[in-house]
DNA sequence: AAAAGTAATGCAAACGTTTGCATAAATTGG
DNA sequence: CCAATTTATGCAAACGTTTGCATTACTTTT
């Protein structure tokens, strides 16, 4: 089938085609009457326009890029969702990439927005990311970049994120309240910006709590499938431990599973805390205490920023940081000193 | 930045931008000599084609678009995985949007994959979703369409997604095997294809085995925050139950808190299997027995699929049913006869 | 009534590629 | 050595929109 163009409407009408572009755009210079008529016409054909051309000639596209790590089923779902939504509300189609952790495809994928014209790029940057020089390049000299939850340091590259740091001292904070001196943390890949600004948020609420050495307390967990065993270090470093801090969903969930495969009863042996969007723990039993992070906010608010810059309403690049609160629910217990 | 045309490269070494633009594509017709010059010249100037531009001359664009009700952390995220897996090794991008499980807004979307020049539409019907003359039409008119997943009862479309009917049949037959006779379904929106599909194979199989009246069994639960109400209803209706059906995760991570709550031990108190990707059945505890079903592969055939028939390779339009496995865990217990 | 101003529209170029057709240069055959 | 063929390249149009600059037809001012 033969796509209506402008021309089509232009000859219907024995009009211009750029008489019909500017109708259709709301250009106050044409008469009301041909307004009317075209916007008549282009509905009776059914005139669609043709977005692919409209990028050409206006030199950059109007689809964001959103660049992920990995997509697993927590947090990334509801932070899409998120990016979605904004996106939408705006008008903007989102293409969606995977990194799959690697630092090459990152590069890859950038320049594969180049050709594709993005207006403008969500990244949350991999693994192996520890050089932002191709991301900095991009921004300068090519559309926008937001980071989003895996942000970098770096000070020039706008993110949204938590304050994971403070996340994790809250949740330190509230253990030690209900009387726990004995707490293990649980972290993702050290390589992550995300998982040392945890860590040190842990470390540094147990060391300003009077803990020595917090770091003993701490495990990291590189690749999910390495829990099992680092689960058991854990049991014989730590095995009058009271309670544990993850620092996401996933590392919940797997902690969780191995608690109670050790028969540990939660809250009764051990309590536990994480950071989290809010799914997890409702459906695992107990309800997690945690400290909410929702995944919607941080998409919908990167998103926004990012077509602020794109459409120059918003200059400003400074980064973003979500609140996260505490949200007390049934898996941690409250000692009795 | 002004980016690397043909035109720069052409106009270094006194050539013409179509003499460069077939260099590149590899046209046999280019001598051998200066298609070294054009790719060094083009590597040097860091050229990076336009593929919007290419896009416009060859009246469609290599992008996929995808259209999901919605993105929840169960199974989507590994569809998408198999997605991108196939896209990216045929070198398509995609881009994603959702419909919010809303019949106008697929319609609208699929105006707007129109718009976008989209070489192919991997669509998950929505929940309202009843008629598919939408569909039907973009298909024979404009590009090819795959449903995945959530597909639909109409025969010219093809579709890939597991024999669900199937999946339950073999569910209830395991279960029986097992010694259990008082066995309960827990099914999503009626509405869905997917969800009658399941339920029919369920009380078919219950039906076979000797039940009266299967449908006595059957919980359908349209909102996900409906479980607590439904499943009160089943406790009522069936206090002796000794088995439970959930044909998707995200019944089963709730059907499973709620049954904890109740202070049910799985699987000595009751028994639950599932349908499910594998990846909710190995955290929670005990491990859940489950009729595997591979999001990955879901993502990966139709989107394979999808590209055969946009390349022209594959012009049947058979839809694909992929097989689900038996995967024997520790939810699901023998009872002595 | 001529000059100046305003309102509505058209012309044509441009965005970067691709591709049918023409042409030039090199090679072959007779 | 000329004609026929092959090989390599260029020209120009096309894809559908947008937009600066004319142009036309009115209306107002002097």
């Amino acid at each position: 089938m033969k796509r209506i163009t402008l021309k089509d409407i232009a000859g219907r009408l024995d009009v211009s085609p750029a008489t019909v572009s500017r109708a259709l755009a709301g250009n106050s210079l044409i008469s009301e009457a041909t307004r009317q008529r075209v916007a008549e016409t282009a509905a009776e054909l059914g005139y669609q326009p043709n977005l692919t051309a409209r990028a050409l000639r206006r030199k950059s596209g109007s689809a964001l890029v959103l660049i992920l790590p990995e997509i697993n089923g927590f947090f990334v779902p509801e932070m899409i969702f998120g990016i979605n939504a904004a996106a939408r509300k705006f008008g903007f189609p989102v293409m969606m990439f995977l990194t799959d952790n690697q630092f090459s495809r990152e590069k890859e994928l950038l320049e594969y927005a180049v050709q594709l014209g993005a207006a403008g790029v969500l990244l949350s940057i991999s693994e192996e990311t520890s050089d932002y020089e191709h991301i900095t390049r991009f921004s300068r000299d090519l559309a926008p970049v937001v980071l989003i939850d895996k942000t970098a340091d770096a000070p020039e590259l706008p993110g949204v994120t938590i304050n994971g740091a403070q996340a994790a001292r809250d949740a330190v904070d509230y253990l030690w309240r209900c009387g726990h001196r004995n707490i293990a943390g649980f972290f993702g890949n050290p390589q992550l910006t995300i998982s040392r600004r945890r860590k040190s948020g842990f470390c540094e609420a147990l060391g300003e709590a009077g803990m020595s050495r917090p770091e003993r307390c701490c495990f990291e967990v590189s690749q999910i499938l390495e829990l099992p065993g680092v689960f058991s270090r854990f049991r014989e470093n730590m095995p009058e431990c009271t309670a544990i801090f993850t620092m996401s969903d996933e590392l919940l969930v797997h902690t969780y599973h191995e608690l109670l495969r050790k028969g540990l009863r939660i809250p009764e042996d051990i309590s536990i805390i994480t950071v989290s969007d809010g799914f997890a723990p409702y459906y695992l039993f107990p309800n997690i205490t945690h400290i909410h992070h929702s995944g919607f906010e941080a998409g919908y608010h990167a998103t926004q920023k990012l077509i602020g810059m794109v459409t120059g309403e918003n200059r400003e690049t400074a980064g973003l940081t979500l609140p996260a609160k505490l949200c007390e629910l049934d898996s941690v217990r409250t000692l009795s000193p």
